[in-house]
DNA sequence: ACCTTTTCCTAAATCGGTTTCTTGACAGCA
DNA sequence: TGCTGTCAAGAAACCGATTTAGGAAAAGGT
């Protein structure tokens, strides 16, 4: 099969051990005659060999390898967090292995069994939470890993997330003084920590304007197209109709515009719109959408140097949450309220 | 450190060997008594162990990993195949690193050279296709790997790419039947087969209707938004506006709209827009694009069964490709030609 | 001429598993 | 008692690299 160490070794007539050094280069110009390390190079070229990174790896006791638990790549949202994650990587000499969850706590737990399995160095996971014991056990084994966009309240770790209480708050506060008095709030899925503080940032946002929050306009459960299709029907068909959405997560805003044009109704003039989302244009629409536009970029790269960090220092680790704001931008799908 | 087959022989108090033997389960009910089976496991189970795969995969000679190197995984396209291909390496116990190229020939082939250094049994590759020498080496070494969407069309590969002439063909040929007569083309990047094909199905489909071919008309090289753009305002400046375009990549046909729109001009009105893309809703448009939907799970998919097969038995490799179908959906984009 | 120091390289252990070969104990049988 | 066969488990080689310790030969010093 493919070319060893011990064959260049044989073929130039010396040890494999004196091949490792000269290779590696630890011992340049040093314990090896300038003659023997130049038949090596030669050898090498000419065999085309290339090092076992299996081997070496298992010798070296690592893998220069993370894994990434996300809940899906196809939602653009995570392809850029991979994106960037694939970036510094590169730049680090790692390679990352993508898995998908789909949201199923059973699949996170098996990838990370998977992963630790194949000894990766370090996890980036966007958890499901569902659960959180074995996010629990990988602390006890001091074992790197970096929450991104979501993490849990009631213990430390490494985080890189969003300021979403913050942002929705932000997002919420000028619909309110745009004169919007019934704001709906189409929600992601309840179990994230990210939807959850972008619930609680438009509570607060109204709280603070001493505004009544009305459950029925907080709906929505999942971040599908379909699932923000059905929740903004269900919004729209309420005896008084808000006269603003908030979408608290990306792909569904496509579904709730859809529902809105189905129902006959225009944005802006009937419905302001605010969403999430990193893009410059939006389905349905000709103009630009009113939207919070998270970092993804720099979430990952942050969890990367983040994870990087604790793998290179196990032993100084302290945990870390980094928050990261988003930019809000106004776009032409909100307006004033009619009537103020 | 982690737990390792020594630990739990020595635990046990039996040999390592007999711990593989037993945790490996060829050797079931025979040369191991029910006694230490027993202890075996309990002891597995209460420190937790879980094998090294990089140890195992050094003996076994496997990696249970293959190599995905594609563009960008920002690309709705890509991520798609990727999600395929993943759900086909879950079935099989194989894990896939992703690479993007940005379509720089260079990443490409350090990235082969990364991935085969990382020993991956194989790769599925949308090439850049601007040189093409490291491919004959593959196949000279009888490395498993797979072109998707893209092939060489002067040596045989493993490929599954989608019909890219017939599709366009048939798109074209619809466009002239609604009476078009100055279809313009914005294109992808040259240098892919997949463009190129689809050049020459538009080029075909002119032809057989006797139609003249008018260069001005074939405008764009390149994948993004931006060249979209600008291409599609190059081509909306001639002096004799075409009534038609077709639009050959998924991305570029947001850049093809904000050109038209800018231009206050407004489909399918005054142009008639056909897209590649599988999605429901496209940028700008508030109604359903016509367009040639791929087949991008089944991309996937059939990539890495064909990459499986190769990798499984090598011996008898035959090269394959497998040319999948593209739907043609007909949207609002497009509308009969005015005086027609 | 003898001892020390360099120079250049080999030997062998190691990483953590798998697998083939071997061995020891005991039962069955003549 | 002695031979064969079976069952349970140990010993050791191996995968392909790295690295520490050591050792032979040449060079240098007095």
């Amino acid at each position: 099969m493919a070319v060893t160490l011990k064959d260049i070794a044989k073929k130039v007539g010396v040890h494999p051990s004196t091949v490792s050094r000269v290779l590696s280069g630890k011992y340049d110009n040093f314990n090896v005659s300038e003659e023997t390390r130049k038949l090596i190079f030669e050898t090498v070229k000419k065999f085309n060999y290339a090092p076992n990174e299996m081997a070496r790896n298992l010798r070296l006791q690592k893998t220069q390898t993370i894994g990434l638990i996300i809940p899906d790549i196809l939602n653009p949202f995570y392809a850029g967090m991979a994106r960037s994650l694939g970036i510094e990587c590169e730049k680090k000499d790692y390679s990352f292995i993508i898995c998908n969850t789909d949201e199923i706590q059973e699949k996170e737990i098996n990838f990370i069994q998977m992963l630790k399995r194949r000894r990766v160095e370090g996890l980036v996971i966007t958890p499901v939470q569902e659960s959180k014991d074995h996010f629990k056990e990988l602390i006890e084994e001091n074992f790197p890993f970096v929450l991104a966009s979501r993490y849990f309240d009631d213990f430390e770790t490494n985080a890189v997330v969003t300021d979403d209480y913050n942002d929705v708050f932000k997002a919420v506060e000028y619909l309110i003084k745009l004169g919007h008095n019934r704001i709906g709030l189409i929600r992601g899925r309840k179990a994230s920590s990210a939807i959850q503080d972008r619930e609680k940032g438009y509570k607060g946002a109204l709280a603070k304007y001493n505004m009544q929050i009305d459950q029925d306009l907080i709906v929505g459960n999942g971040c599908t197209i379909e699932g923000g299709y059905k929740a903004t029907k269900e919004i729209l068909n309420l005896p008084e109709r808000p006269t603003a959405l908030l979408v608290s997560a990306n792909v569904i805003v496509v579904g709730a515009l859809e529902a809105i044009f189905e129902a006959g109704l225009s944005v802006p003039d009937d419905v302001s719109v605010v969403g999430f989302t990193n893009m410059k244009s939006t389905p349905y629409l000709s103009y630009p959408l009113t939207s919070i536009s998270q970092p993804i970029g720099q979430l990952g790269k942050r969890a990367f140097d983040l994870l990087f960090q604790h793998i290179q220092s196990p032993d100084e680790q302290k945990y870390k949450k980094i928050i990261l704001p988003s930019k809000f931008s106004v776009g032409k799908s909100t307006q004033k309220a009619l009537g103020s």
